[in-house]
DNA sequence: ATACCGATTAACT
DNA sequence: GTTAATCGGTATA
């Protein structure tokens, strides 16, 4: 049975364990009347206060980042580059600033749609800001329930194997000095699913 | 009010 | 390997 992961998901302490976890979960849009859908491929783990590559380093609350010190199941969309709408979840209790970027999916739902948003050739879905424009996610959806039915996230008991699991130091954050090397990146190769 | 810059991508050489 | 595109957020004054 396709089930939406309910809020103790995403309420969980730890963010490492959230993120590797949404690995092979299915994430779903319903947008204007669509709906288009893809396998989690790779998440990062992004861990608030404690962490130089978040934008809640230090415990800092601007009107961006405020979302993630609210209640876990939410979305923090933000625009990056001027270009492109990037999605994360916030996970953990009210107040922790905690999120996971999904940064990949493999497309399995609404195909035509996700092309034609994508306005290319081929259909790819292998870059944070790529994945968000097929599923028309954007930043005027920031702040929505992941519980709701604009935007959320299926069990669809994919079986992704754990040594197929690929664990490193998080893409672009080469500014968060010794936090970048963390290793709070998780992905695999779709190539498995076949 | 003004200046700087990024959790990126696609199209080049 | 290199670089233009592109704009809201954030810091500084």
């Amino acid at each position: 049975m396709n089930k939406k992961l309910e809020r103790s998901f995403y309420a969980r302490p730890d963010v490492v364990a959230v993120s590797r976890e949404l690995l092979g979960k299915v994430l779903v849009t319903h947008v204007n009347g669509v709906t288009t859908a893809g396998i989690i491929t790779e998440t990062e783990a992004y861990m608030g206060a404690v962490d130089r590559a978040s934008h809640a380093y230090g415990g800092k609350v601007t009107p961006r980042n405020k979302i993630m010190y609210g209640q876990a199941g939410h979305t923090y969309i933000y625009l990056c580059y001027g270009i492109h709408h990037l999605f994360n979840v916030v996970t953990n209790a009210e107040g922790v600033a905690h999120a996971v970027l999904v940064r990949a999916i493999h497309p399995v739902e609404g195909l035509a749609t996700m092309l034609k948003r994508r306005k290319t050739k081929t259909l790819t879905t292998g870059g944070p800001g790529t994945l968000t424009q097929a599923l028309g996610i954007r930043t005027s959806q920031n702040g929505a329930d992941l519980l709701g039915n604009l935007i959320w996230i299926e069990e669809r008991h994919i079986v992704v194997p754990q040594e197929a699991i690929i664990t490193g130091p998080r893409i672009g954050v080469d500014y968060a000095g010794v936090d970048a090397l963390l290793p709070y990146r998780f992905h695999f190769n779709p190539r498995i699913l076949a």
